[in-house]
RNA sequence: GGCCUUAUCGUCUAACGGUUAGGACAUCGGCUUUUCAAGCCGGUAAUCCGGGUUCGAUUCCCGGUAGGGUCACCA
């Protein structure tokens, strides 16, 4: 089948190209499920390819972890370096042939030489250009009689239809640029590897991607890009240009320098996969309605090129906790079990009074309270939850209720009558029936009799110690009958002591 | 600096010549409530500036300003 043919059945093509310099952090992720969405959307093809031409910079296990990253958001490839595929090899480092055969080509056609000036020489020009005030132009110093390639020396492209570039971009609409951005670049450098600018060329011919899909950040070397096309005498695929992350300041691009992390370290804050995809999917692209919480799924259809954005968006890690929030609010009664029991210190872990039975109990109290993982441990250090598997200390005066109608005089024995009357009345409740709204009904009345802040508040005081908790009912359910009283008993003995 | 590109509430955005400029996050207030959280209701808040084109500009054009990108033997 030749490459008119797969045109014609339109056969969508998209790759997410990384280089294995280290992590992967939220952009480039944006980037792979961008173009990743728009194949799966229309039933093409998706390709993960590394580019690895750049061995100075190249980082041990920088690949696994990228796939690492991209799997946990819930990319998958249709071809790349760990499945293989029609097009293997898809590591650049092992496709120096293609490189050196369409190199071959274009010197046969005389449109690549060999550079033969040193460092220092190139180093000169650019110095004097600098001081000159215009721009630096290889081409303006283009060797009248190279020599022959022999691989020592950098390969670079013979510009030689000076021009204005003109290309559509599927997001930005017709772009252009001057001619100073055409220049003779490097295709090979001298170590034998192709530069980027060659090589994923090279890549995306073979691998008949039709739809390049990157950030703005490619659009100034655009023209080369086509320069090469030309001389290659090949298609122009679609380009799709992606809107840069901005850093949480909106005020310049988010970088690993401004703290874009590794994704999987929001995994480890306890982000869920989906809240992530979610978040990811809105910087840089908008449904048609108004709606913010979206399913991988439902993305996929409806997402849409001509929905994707110009300006930068910025990082926003409010939206992105709400984001979450609104996820695990969805997720089934036993995933959320799971989720808090995930995310406990080990020293509660630990406790013999951890039951199933009370990570049951207290999943819904965390779950309305956290927004991720990390403050579930917040809270276990803060001491927020301590007091569902121990006993609470706290001092004897904090039982009152800070607008308490008690009387000063008497104080503690009035306030342990109180207490006493209340468990009395817990005490008349079925084992079985001590539920919050059982146990609620049973105490209203009497509640209502002294006013409920002097017995509510000491009560739930008495069982969790603490100034902000649940309310007591919820407690009392939560720590049994006999728990709940002990405890009040415990405050009782506290005050007439 | 050259070239390119972008511009709506504090933040992210909707609007494809005519809207009381909509939504979300954040924030503030109220309701509920013994406290916290959650929930519900409500408020404050924006078209960068200046010219055009047009009966009418957030929207189209030009200029300015500000931001971003890029000018590598990095991708």
């Amino acid at each position: 089948m030749n490459r008119n043919m797969k045109k014609l059945s339109k056969k969508i093509v998209t790759r997410f190209a990384p280089s294995p310099t280290g992590y992967l952090h939220i952009g480039g992720v944006r980037t792979a499920l961008y173009a990743w969405a728009y194949a799966k959307k229309n039933n093409g093809t998706f390709i993960l390819r590394i580019e690895d031409t750049d061995k100075e910079r190249e980082v041990e296990g920088s690949i696994s972890h990228i796939i690492e990253s991209l799997k946990w958001i819930g990319i998958n490839w249709d071809e790349g370096p760990d499945i293989g595929g029609p097009n293997a090899p898809y590591k650049q480092s092992e496709r120096l042939d293609s490189y050196k055969k369409y190199a071959q080509i274009l010197i046969e056609k005389g449109l690549a030489y060999a550079d033969p000036y040193t460092q220092e020489e190139l180093e000169s020009f650019r110095k004097k250009a600098d001081e000159e005030k215009r721009p630096f132009l290889y081409r303006d110093h283009r060797p009248e009689n190279p020599p022959v390639w022999d691989g020592s020396q950098p390969l670079r492209l013979k510009i030689v239809d000076i021009k204005q570039s003109e290309w559509f971009d599927e997001v930005r609409g017709k772009l252009t640029a001057g001619e100073e951005a055409l220049d003779d670049f490097i295709l090979i450098k001298s170590d034998g590897y192709p530069t980027y600018n060659f090589c994923h060329i090279v890549d995306d011919l073979e691998m008949s991607v039709t739809h390049i899909v990157r950030t703005d950040e490619f659009i100034s070397s655009t023209p080369k890009f086509l320069a090469l096309y030309d001389a290659l005498g090949i298609e122009r695929p679609y380009f799709v240009t992606l809107p840069p992350i901005m850093a949480p300041d909106g005020k310049k691009k988010l970088g690993k320098r401004d703290g874009a992390k590794d994704v999987l370290d929001y995994k480890k804050e306890g982000y869920l996969p989906s809240a992530m995809f979610n978040f990811l999917a809105y910087i840089g692209w908008s449904p048609e309605d108004n709606r913010e919480i979206i399913t991988p799924e439902e993305f996929i259809g409806i997402f849409d090129l001509a929905r994707i954005h110009k300006s930068g968006g910025g990082f926003n890690i409010d939206k992105l906790d709400w984001i979450n929030r609104e996820h695990l609010k969805k997720l089934s009664y036993e995933e959320q079990e799971e989720y808090v029991f995930k995310y406990l210190p080990d020293s509660l872990k630990k406790l013999p009074t951890l039951t199933n039975s009370i990570i049951h109990s207290i999943t819904p109290i965390v779950m309305e309270r956290i927004s991720k993982g990390e403050d579930i441990v917040k809270m276990a250090e803060d001491g927020e939850l301590a007091y569902f598997f121990e006993k609470p200390i706290y001092d004897k005066e904090s039982l009152f209720f800070k607008s308490s109608k008690i009387s000063e005089s008497d104080k503690y024995k009035t306030l342990s009558s109180y207490l006493e009357h209340a468990v009395f009345i817990l005490t008349e409740i079925d084992e079985r029936s001590f539920l919050k709204e059982n146990i609620k009904e049973k105490l209203w009345s009497y509640a209502e009799e002294i006013g409920r802040g002097d017995i509510l508040w000491p009560m739930r005081y008495a069982l969790s110690g603490l100034d902000k908790s649940p309310d007591p009912f919820t407690l009392a359910e939560i720590l049994g009958k006999s728990e709940t009283i002990s405890r009040l008993n415990t405050a009782i003995e506290l005050l007439i002591k």
